[in-house]
DNA sequence: TTAATCAGTACTAGTTTGGTGCTATATAAA
DNA sequence: TTTATATAGCACCAAACTAGTACTGATTAA
């Protein structure tokens, strides 16, 4: 139901919790009671995040996983798609030449490609870094919004400067 | 994985293709044959439709499917919305407050309610008139991408910047 | 050596998805 | 009235995916 998988979710909340950690590595039961999730899950992601080069692990006594850039410089994007593969909202939308045989007919094809650089470049715009702070521009979000709430999301991104919201 | 389904898939084919079709009413085995998609799916995905209220049904001989609505005034959030219910991104982002155990320790939920709401407006922004058109704009989307592609897609409903950050 | 910790793989129960089949009901036309 | 056409509403099924578990093996600090 255009949603990520839970383990996405829990991929979102590890690396969260890493990126405000004081530690600079913490291994996966700590994370996990820190985080309130399933420890074997949570392995499981962390795994997974590490083989995708998201994290970088330390085994043996006293290993754990840290994250491999700043969190400023790691994006949604990249943590959905080391868990979900590519973002591909239809299964003919993707970035290489689909091999759909209807794509000839297809008149709706070239509007999901739209729809999807739209989503991926949104998910590539939100940082873990921001994904991690608590929400100061809460009331900001609360509020009526009038300008579309892309453009705050973006804009924080581009400029490096906090939404318009706050401050 | 960040996916609509396929029946969605198909609803958007077809409402796309009643949008443009001369006819005012098409039946779903006609509609089948001229989208070529599976018959027994399609009459599935239109029933559902027509429950849904986007689509006025007509049973008997020369009865048929007919767009309740100008296809201007259809959004593909509403057939999203129509066919798997709520766009809900993560299990705990919704609309209603939900009622996620762990909601006071999580610091991620407030994020993904914006996200959500950006996939939401994105969607609801596309109209079905503009889904049934071929792309007169292919070659812009073709062509290197200065502006964020959002602003071509939301530029009748508000104006928006270009993302300097992107590509 | 030992305990801690990650790597890798295989497995399973439950849910969702995509698809099929059948019967009932409505309607236009012969 | 009868008949052909079409949708409505179920119930059902197989394959795929999800979420979670289990276990073995490799690595490393102490
Ligand atoms: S159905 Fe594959 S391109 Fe449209
Ligand atoms: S896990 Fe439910 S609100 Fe974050």
């Amino acid at each position: 139901m255009l949603r990520i998988t839970r383990e996405t979710d829990y991929g979102i909340i590890l690396m969260s919790a890493l990126a405000q950690a004081d530690e600079a590595s913490l291994s996966a039961a700590l994370l996990a009671r820190r985080c309130r999730l399933p420890v074997p899950m949570v392995g499981k992601t962390l795994k997974a995040l590490a083989q995708a080069g998201l994290l970088i692990s330390q085994r043996g006594a006293h290993g754990g996983y840290a994250l491999a850039r700043h969190p400023a410089e790691i994006t949604v994007a990249e943590v959905v798609e080391a868990l979900e593969g590519p973002i591909a909202i239809t299964e003919c939308s993707s970035a290489e030449p689909s091999g759909c045989v209807f794509l000839e007919h297809c008149q709706v094809n070239s509007h999901w490609n739209r729809i999807n650089e739209i989503i991926r470049s949104t998910l590539g715009a939100i940082s873990l870094k921001q994904m991690s702070q608590w929400p100061s521009s809460l009331r900001g979000a609360d509020s009526p919004v009038t300008i579309n709430p892309l453009s705050a999301l973006l804009g924080e991104h581009s400029s490096v400067q906090p939404d318009p919201t706050r401050r």
